[in-house]
DNA sequence: GTTGGTCTTTGATGTAGGTCAATTTGACGC
DNA sequence: GCGTCAAATTGACCTACATCAAAGACCAAC
């Protein structure tokens, strides 16, 4: 995987590897989830992986919706912008997580890499032709997607309903029990994402998200031992915030 | 159908009425679309038709998720509340739309009725029991969330990034669209929720909903000739408004 | 038609978080 | 180590919307 950081260049030119399932190590919690071996195989067909570096788009909102995505390695976000030019993220994404859910047929959203990352790529026709003959895999993804559907409600009680105390919060919250789920280490939370990320995120700005974290440091709740990790050090408290609870 | 209004009572408490498919005049756009005779006559033997009052409550949030439903007459709100009683609104549901999703088998939201309304219930557990055997109902399931999710990340721009006036106006226009759909007048919307209902979807108050209101009416892009009702008089405007253009 | 209750509108005032403007810190290349 | 550039932090000030309070409109029951 290539080391060196693009800026904003297209997933159009980058090449494939390859190298699909038998490389791929999150089988367990992605789309591939629950197949027999045979069924995999036909997935692992339509498939291909592809690397790229931080920055870089990997769809456009509008965008006709050609291909479909599963995240295997590194970090992704999701947003929409308005003409203006302001900006909601709509999600960030891990390894597991799906991509390319659309609308007559083009992207909800735009997605751009937050470090290296590795997807893997489906066809959206031959996905769809795909899912007719295995029905196993078309459960899966009405799975996910309600999952999805879940987070983005409790997402819009977050922007319509808490103070900036309560989302920023609810978001180390969000980051730490995705991180738990995965490797069990609930209090050190990786931060691929920029602050001004978290503020689109969180509909705020760039700087309440930064003096809402300092607070959290000096009321020692959290702690920031590195750049892009964060540490909880109080999580009952953390929660009781997320909440309202204070 | 009772015209007297109820308050708050449970749909537990309801008897349902026996006469599900055939009485429905919805089929073409809610979940029972695209199902051949004999899918229908199996869908139908495992629903049954709920007929309820104004402000009765469908579904609480938390609650063991034992049923679905389908809006087949009036409307429904659906709501999320914080510890301390902040309410946030995550939809408003008419004729053809879907209700019930859920996460680790209890509700994402509660929902409770704005009107005298009908719905059509079925079992969790046999409807999944029949998706197995009905490839199609899935991938018209997999469709109407995927939809739902579309919507609600375009919500999530609307909560975290739009002024008041571009609230107010999106969500005229929204419903505007959703009518047009359906009957062809895109002109006349009916409000069946209150103020109230409107500033804990927009994530605003009632009195600032009220404020914005009047002022569009002052502008001449809206009128009000009856409580429920609204007319569009400028709908240019109001679009260029929704999306921050003026 | 009158009455009681709820919902909506309007006005006056307050504040959380935005905006604008410096600093400070950190990452990377040489 | 040093210089450069972008990102994060901090401070001073401002505004869109919330809050508080009162008056008006609607509607159902009698």
């Amino acid at each position: 995987m290539r080391s060196r950081s693009q800026v904003a260049s297209s997933i159009a030119s980058l090449a494939s590897v390859n190298s699909p399932c038998e490389k791929c190590n999150i089988a367990e919690m992605s789309l591939c989830h629950a197949l027999s071996c045979d069924d995999l195989k036909q997935l692992s067909a339509i498939s291909s992986s592809v690397e790229i570096g931080k920055g870089v788009t990997i769809i456009n909102e509008q965008d006709p919706a050609n291909y479909l995505f599963n995240v295997t390695a590194g970090s992704v976000k999701l947003y929409k912008l308005l003409p203006d030019g302001r900006r909601q993220m709509t999600g960030f994404l891990f390894p597991g997580d799906f991509l390319g859910i659309a609308m007559n047929d083009c992207y909800a959203y735009s997605a751009e890499s937050l470090e290296d990352t590795r997807l893997c790529r489906f066809s959206r026709t031959k996905l769809e032709e795909l899912l007719k003959i295995l029905p196993h895999l078309e459960n899966r993804l009405l799975n996910m997607v309600s999952n999805e559907l879940v987070l983005a409600q409790d997402q819009m009680l977050l922007l319509g309903r808490k103070t900036a105390k309560e989302k920023v919060c609810s978001f180390l919250l969000s980051l730490s029990k995705r991180t738990q789920s995965k490797t069990d280490h609930a209090q050190n939370i990786s931060l691929p994402m920029g602050r001004s990320d978290i503020g689109d995120y969180l509909g705020l700005t760039t700087e309440t998200v930064s003096r809402t974290l300092t607070n959290l440091k000096k009321a020692g709740i959290i702690s920031i031992p590195a750049t892009g990790v964060l540490e909880i050090t109080n999580m009952q408290e953390l929660t009781d915030f997320a909440e309202g609870l204070d």
